[in-house]
DNA sequence: TTGAAAGCGCTAACAT
DNA sequence: ATGTTAGCGCTTTCAA
C-alpha cells in the first residue's frame, strides 16, 4: 500500500502538517534540522509518494497538460513532442496527448477535459481545415472555467484572447527559396498549405519576397495550395506539371507533401534534381531515406514545444484578470538549410545570382 | 465557475446524494421520477460537471492509463493510438502518452507515475532494446502498489505476471513470405529485428516455416537481425549484398527498415523490383510513397489497441488477487497482403510454385 | 517551531 | 425515496 501523510508522520512522531511542510519544501518550513531529518528519514523508509488526486483537489490544479494535435504521428511533430514533453517535467507536470479530430463540434473532448479539470490548459494545433469559428466556439467554452483555465494555440490561431507560439515561417520559406535562388534558379514553383491553413500565408509570403528580391518572376500557373499531406503533394505536382512551362524547381511548404512530390515526379518520369529541384519546409527523419534524400529546411519545433509549455504554465500562475497573452513566434534556433540530394543547379547550368559569400548557410 | 454537486442539489432543491445518484445513473438509483427531471434540469442549467479530482480522491482510481511507446511519431503507431483512444473513451478514461527511454533506471517515469496515482495502470511497448531485467524491475516497482495497479504489455513481454497483447508476427511473416514464394522466388533473404527484440523470433520463425514449406534454402547469408530503423535496413541490405550470392527477393520484418532498404537499393543501384523484390511487415501511409511504393503485411493494430485498453481495464476492476492476466494474440482481421511495386517476379521469369488458385490473396 | 482543524468535490454506507 | 455523514489525501490558515 502507498504511504500517505500521516503514515508518515504518525512514523516520525510529528504531526501531518509538519510533514507536509517540508516534504513540500515550502521556504515558509522553519522546521528545526533534527525535526527535518526525522521526516525525511520516515519518508524514505515508508517510500512515500504524494498522491496527485488528493493534491489536486485541495489546489484545484491537476498539473495535467493536454496536447491537441492533427497527427499524432506525423514525425514532424517528434520534436515538438519532445520539447512538451522535457518542459512538461521540469514542471512536475504530465501530458495528456489528443487529436485533433476529437474536436467535433458540440461536445468537443477538449471542453470535456476542462470541464472535469482532467486538465488545466491546452496545447492546441488546429486542423488546417479547423475555422477561425471552430476556435472562437473553443476559446468561448473554456474562458468559461472561470479563467481557471487556459489554452496555448501552436503554430494556429494568433489572437489576443489566447497566447500562441508560432513558428518563424516566412523566414523559413525564404531561408528554402534563397537556396534555389543561389543555385541558380529563378524559375520556381512554390506548392503551399489549404488557404485556411494558418501557417500558409506567412510561408507564401517568405517565399514572394525573396523572389522579389532576387528579381524572379512569380508565375500563378506555378502556384498550388493544396496541403500539406503527401497525397495533396502529389496532386501540386501533377497540376503544375501539366500547364505549359515549367519551372526548374519548387519550393514545397511541407514535408510530408514533399515526399508525395517526389513519389509523383517519379511517376511523371521527372529527374530530381536534374530536371526539377525540390526543397521542403520542415526536416525529420523520413527525409533522409527518400529518393533522393530531400533538401529540408529545419524548425526549431523542440523549442516551439518547450515555449508553449512555459506560456501556458505561466498564464495558469497568473490570476485571471492579470494574465499576460503573449504571441510569441520562435527563432532561436534560426531555420537551417540542410542540403541533401534533391537540389542542383538548373539544367542550363549554374548562374549563380547573388552573394558568393553564401548566406544559405 | 463550475458547478458542484452541492450547487446543483440546492438548485434543484434536494440533498447532494440524490444529485450524486441520478446524474451517476446508479441502478440502485430509485428515484421518483419527478426528482429525477428536477435534478437532470437543474444540472443541464448550471452546467455540471464531475470533478475528476474528488472522484478519483474518493474512489481512488484516477481513470487515466498510460501509453508508453518506444517512439510516438512512428507512423506505424498510428492505428495502435487510435484503438486505443477509442477504447479508453469508451471506458470514460483518458491517456497519458509517454516514451520508452524515459523509463530509464532508477526513478523510471512509469514508476512515478503509478506511485503518484496519476495513472491507473500503463500499456507498455518496450523498447526492443529493452531487457527482461528491465520489464522484471517495472513489473516488481507496480506491484508494490499493492495491486492497485496493473501493466499490460504490448507487443514485448509474455509473462504470467503481466497481462499483454502481441501480434500474430509468426503468421505475418509467413504471408510475406508466401507471397514472394507465390511469385516464384526461392531465392530469399530476410532481414529481421534486433535479437533482443520481443518480436524478432516469431517473425524469423514464420518466414522460415514457409520456406522450408516450400523447400526453399534459408541461407545464413541472407539473414540479418540489425533492427527495425531505416538505418539499420541499409545496414541490412548492405551486409547480405556484399556477400557472394545475391537473392532475389527480400521480407523485411519492419516497415522502415523497409524504407531504408528501399534507399540502399538505390544508392547500391539495385533495381527494386526487377532485381530484387521487397515486402514489408506492416503498413501505413508512408509506404505508398516509397520509390517504388512497398508492398506489405498490413496488421490488426488498432485491433490490438483496443484489446490492451479491455485488457487493462479488466484487470484493474478485478481485485489484486483474483486477477486474470491473459496473453492474447490479435487474429482479428488476419495479417492482409498489399501488393504494390516493390514486388515482382524473379528474373529468371515466374515460376509459379504453389497454388494458382492464390492463397495470398 | 509545531499542531489542530477545515475543507477541496465526490461516493457510499447508513439512517430515516 | 431521500437525506446525513464520514472520509479519500492533501494544503493552509490559525492557534499554541
Amino acid at each position: 500500500m502507498t504511504a500517505t501523510l500521516s503514515d508518515v508522520a504518525a512514523r516520525a512522531g510529528v504531526s501531518i502538517s509538519a510533514v507536509s511542510r517540508v516534504l513540500a519544501n515550502a521556504p515558509s518550513a522553519r522546521v528545526r534540522p533534527e525535526t527535518r531529518e526525522r521526516i525525511e528519514q520516515a519518508a524514505q523508509e515508508l517510500g512515500y509518494r504524494p498522491n496527485y488526486a488528493g493534491r489536486a483537489l485541495k489546489l484545484a490544479r491537476s498539473r495535467v497538460l493536454a496536447l491537441v494535435v492533427p497527427d499524432v504521428t506525423n514525425a514532424i511533430f517528434s520534436e515538438l513532442m519532445r520539447g512538451v514533453e522535457d518542459a512538461a517535467i521540469d514542471h512536475d507536470h504530465v501530458v495528456l496527448l489528443g487529436r485533433s479530430e476529437d474536436m467535433q463540434p458540440g461536445g468537443s473532448m477538449i471542453t470535456k477535459l476542462v470541464g472535469e479539470r482532467r486538465v488545466d490548459g491546452v496545447l492546441l494545433q488546429l486542423r488546417d481545415e479547423a475555422s477561425r469559428a471552430d476556435a472562437a466556439a473553443l476559446l468561448r467554452d473554456t474562458e468559461q472555467q472561470g479563467g481557471r483555465s487556459a489554452v496555448v494555440f501552436i503554430n494556429s490561431l494568433q489572437d489576443r484572447r489566447a497566447g500562441s507560439v508560432s513558428l518563424p515561417d516566412e523566414e523559413a520559406a525564404a531561408v528554402a527559396t534563397r537556396a534555389l535562388i543561389d543555385l541558380g534558379h529563378t524559375a520556381i514553383g512554390y506548392l503551399g498549405g489549404l488557404p485556411t491553413a494558418f501557417t500558409a500565408q506567412d510561408r507564401q509570403d517568405g517565399f514572394r519576397r525573396v523572389m522579389a528580391e532576387a528579381g524572379a518572376p512569380v508565375r500563378s500557373s506555378w502556384m498550388t495550395d493544396l496541403g500539406y499531406t503527401a497525397d495533396q503533394g502529389r496532386r501540386a505536382l501533377r497540376r503544375i506539371w501539366s500547364r505549359g512551362r515549367r519551372p526548374t524547381a519548387v519550393v514545397v511548404a511541407n514535408l510530408n507533401a514533399a515526399i508525395g512530390v517526389l513519389a509523383e515526379a517519379r511517376s511523371l518520369g521527372i529527374a530530381v534534381p536534374s530536371e526539377l529541384s525540390v526543397v521542403a519546409l520542415h526536416d525529420a527523419w523520413t527525409a533522409e531515406h527518400t529518393a533522393p534524400a530531400l533538401s529540408t529546411v529545419r524548425m526549431p519545433l523542440y523549442e516551439l514545444g518547450r515555449a508553449a509549455v512555459e506560456q501556458l504554465i505561466s498564464e495558469l500562475d497568473q490570476s485571471a484578470r492579470r494574465r499576460r497573452r503573449r504571441n510569441l513566434v520562435i527563432t532561436d534556433p534560426r531555420p537551417e538549410l540542410i542540403m541533401r540530394d534533391s537540389t542542383a543547379v538548373p539544367r542550363g547550368g549554374a548562374v549563380p545570382t547573388s552573394d558568393p559569400e553564401g548566406r544559405t548557410r
